[in-house]
Formats: structure tokens, sequence, C-alpha cells
RNA sequence: GCGUCGGUGGCGGAGUGGUCAAUCGCAUUUGACUGUAAAUCAAACGCCCUCGGGCUACGAAGGUUCGAAUCCUUCCCGGCGCA
């Protein structure tokens, strides 16, 4: 038995979106769909029935975290990940490739997975750059230091995927090196090669332990801003038995979808692909329109607990002041929970004074506003209206 | 009434002769946030202008000094103690 199962019911005419149904052991996804990140085995300020309630499909943990607090032995023992926080629908884990990065390269230099144009100089060295760094790479794998006590621990490909064995996602990746943006064009082909080389070793130790059977392990394609390297990657990873595929790395806004066409156009498409960690709604537009099923992104949660909204007219901040008297819902057009009993006066009131529901009440905008924008731009594509769909949902919001 | 301590920027509270437009915290304003190191971070925050600078400021008014938020005098206001 597969453990996922993946068939695409409708293609984008001329372009490579489709959409599909994703079946895991814990239930259907219909795709493209937005995945909710809940790194730490939570969606953080959200119980799993809000979560539920507001319609995300599928959740994503992370090993990295896991493996830290409360070690993933405890949540094996709880029953697997699904147990253990009480989300009952399919899940999903990363395996820790990304904290490579944002504790490795990118730590203390405020780096992101985007690279705005004009960042380039941040990628002088910095002094200690190797003492203050929490993450080194080797060929074998990773050495990080926790960022909670400081302690040393070391993961190779196999050690990422034991892990993710014990965690019991119905969909796992295989560790990889996210890179740095800034880094050269040799050094990305070196750290390809390595992604590679440890995808191999992650399918291997994957399918010599009984877990297979329902775990789909995805690879990651990476590569940098090069085509070269993303077509290299694409052609790699897509012959090897992987149940799905994940795009990774950090772009530069403009060049997001040009990677992601060239990796599509490449991968194979009766497999699954999930572009990690992006969220923005230009962004998703793009990813789904080169043909990617999923995506996730910690930016709906976050920018909620900082105040910042989505809405049909683009994005607010509840802290400006002009909303301490405005008592309309955060987007009047929302169906969500949280738009249709309360207003932004009130939700502004919860961000001054610091109590805990703001961040809830948000959370569960912002993500009903992601979520629900990927689900019309899949009924969009079953109803051949995806591109008018498009230009007028980004004509508004970034008007 | 006498004694005593104190009055600093929106608030709290440093400073006690020059390096003070004045540490710091809060509040305020704005910005950022894209496989979560994040309910976080950054910037601005007396007035005027362009970096730089100019102007007005530490209860009020005088004074000492090259120079005062800092010392002196008087006054006003507040806390406490004694009558």
């Amino acid at each position: 038995m597969r453990p996922l199962n993946f068939k695409i019911d409708k293609k984008l005419e001329g372009k490579l979106g489709r959409t599909g149904v994703l079946s895991t052991p814990h239930g259907d996804i219909q795709t493209p769909a937005f995945v909710t990140v809940g790194t730490k085995a939570t969606v953080k300020a959200l119980t799993p029935e809000m979560v539920k309630d507001l319609g995300a499909q599928v959740v994503l943990a992370n090993t990295y975290h896991l493996y830290l607090e409360p070690g993933d032995e405890i949540v094996r023992d709880a029953g697997g990940i699904q147990k253990f926080m009480n989300w009952t629908g399919p899940t999903m884990t990363d395996s820790g490739g990304f904290q490579v990065f944002s504790l490795g390269a990118a730590y203390g230099k405020g780096l992101g997975k985007i690279l705005k144009r004009g960042e380039e100089e941040l990628a002088l060295p910095v002094l200690n750059e190797e003492i203050s760094r929490k993450a080194i790479i080797d060929p074998n794998g990773v050495m990080f230091r926790s960022h909670i006590d400081g302690s040393s621990h070391y993961f190779t490909p196999e050690k990422s995927i034991e892990i993710q064995h014990n965690l019991g996602a119905d969909m796992i990746f295989a560790f990889d090196e996210c890179t740095s943006p800034h880094e050269s064009e040799h050094y990305q082909a070196e750290a390809l090669d390595r992604t590679h080389r440890w995808a191999k070793r992650s399918l291997e130790y994957h399918h010599s332990k009984p877990n297979k059977e329902t775990q789909g392990l995805f690879g990651i394609v990476q590569g940098g801003r090069s085509e070269k390297l993303r077509k290299e990657s694409a052609e790699f990873l897509g012959a090897l038995p992987f149940d799905g595929y994940g795009i990774g790395g950090s772009f530069e806004k403009e060049d997001m979808n040009k990677a992601v066409e060239w990796c599509n156009s490449i991968l194979p498409e009766d497999k699954p692909r999930h572009l990690l960690g992006i969220g923005e709604p230009t962004d998703l537009f793009g990813a789904v329109e080169n043909g990617c099923d999923l995506f996730d992104c910690v930016a709906p949660t976050r920018m909620a607990r900082n105040g910042g909204a989505h809405t049909r007219d683009g994005k607010i901040s509840l802290m400006n002041a002009e909303f301490r008297t405005d008592f309309t819902p955060v987007d009047a057009e929302c169906g969500c929970y949280t738009c249709k009993h309360y207003t932004k006066a009130y939700l502004a009131h919860l961000f001054r004074s610091k109590e805990m529901l703001a961040g809830t009440l948000l959370s569960i905008h912002n993500l009903y506003f992601i979520i629900h924008m990927v689900d019309e731009m899949r009924e969009a594509i079953r109803n051949n209206i995806f591109f008018e769909y498009k230009e007028n949902f980004l004509k508004r919001y970034y008007k």
C-alpha cells in the first residue's frame, strides 16, 4: 500500500498549474492547498478545533524543534504527532533543513527566505561569524547548537528521518541544506551536491524502515537562483522514487516564479509538489500557476501575532492609530469567525493592551484569508477562470 | 506657622557645575515579518531645517560662574514630621 495517492483532476491551460486530490492515511487534501504551520506541534495561539474550523486541511510541524522539546521519542510514545497535538487531519514534518539556514548562515543577520533588492551587501562576512552561528555544516551532516540551551546536537539525513519516523507525520521531508541567497554559485553547487547525497541517504534510510508503509517522503529541490542548478536538481531528484517533492531555498522576489517553473517543468507530473515557506498572495498565485500543489508559511500566523492583517484591499496593521475607533470588521467581505464577530477597534484594543486573544483572533482571520484564497484559486482553475481571478485579486490587493 | 525632603521631556524615573536636548523603562508613531531563534524586531519620539546645525528647555524669577538641570536667594507647588 502506498502511503500517498495523488490524483490530478484538472490542468491549467498553457501553464503547469493543476488541481487534484492528495490522499493520506489521515484524509484527503484538495490541492492546491495552503499548509498551516504548527512548528512545535501547535499552530501558535490556536486550538486544533479553531484550525479545522477555519478551513485548514493539513498541518506542518518541525523536526528540529520537536527533537529539542519535548523530544521525538516522547511524541512517538504519545502515539505520534496527530494524537499528541489532537489534530486528526493530515500532517507533515519538515526535516530541519531550514534550520541549517536560519541558525547557520542567516543567524543574527535578519535574513529571510526572500531577498529584497539592495540586500546583497549584507553578505559581507561578519566578525566571529563562525562563533555566533548555531549550525555548522560538514559533508556528513550538521552540528546544531540548541537555540534554547546551547547544547550541541548532530543531524545527519538518517537522524532527521529517524526523528521524523518517531514524530509519525503522513508526509516527511528529506534532510536538505537551505542555502543563503548570498552564497556564490560555487558554494550553491557544492551545497546542492550535498543536498543530493543527503536526499539519497534519506530515501535509503526511509525505505530500510517499516514506516514507509504509512509515511510519504518528499525530496527537496535546491539550487539557489541558478537555472542550471535548479534544473539539475529537479532532474536528479525527479529520477529518485520520492512520494513528492519540495522546492526549497531562498529567492529573489522577482525570480521565484521562474525558479519554480524550472523545477516543475522537470519534476514528475504525477507527484505532489510543495513550495516550502511561501505565503504572500502574489507568490502563491505564481506558485499555483507554475505547478505547485502545497505551500506552507508562517507569515499568516506570525503577522497576526504582530498585529498585521490581510484584507482584500491589502495588508493593514491593527496597531495603526486610525483603527482605534474603526468599528468595522478587519475585512467586511471575510467570512471568518473574527470578522463575523469583532471590529478593528476591538482588535486594536486587544493588541494595545497585549491581550492574548488578539493573536488568536487575528491568526484565525489571516489563516482563513490565505487558505480560502488558495481554495478560490483551486475552484477558479476548475472553472477555467484562474487568470481572471488572479488579475482581480492582485489588482485590488496591491493597488 | 516651623522643620524637612522633593519638583526633570506624555508618564515613571536617572543625572547633581562643562562630554546634557538630557541614561533607562513605559506610552506614542511608523515600518518590517515568506520550510517560526519571533505574542518578535527596527526606527522615530522638544521645536525648526538638508548631513550639519540653529532655537527653546529640567516648577518660577533673579543671582554666582567663562559655563548651571546641577551652586545661592526669594517665591510657588507637593510629601512627611512637629505645632
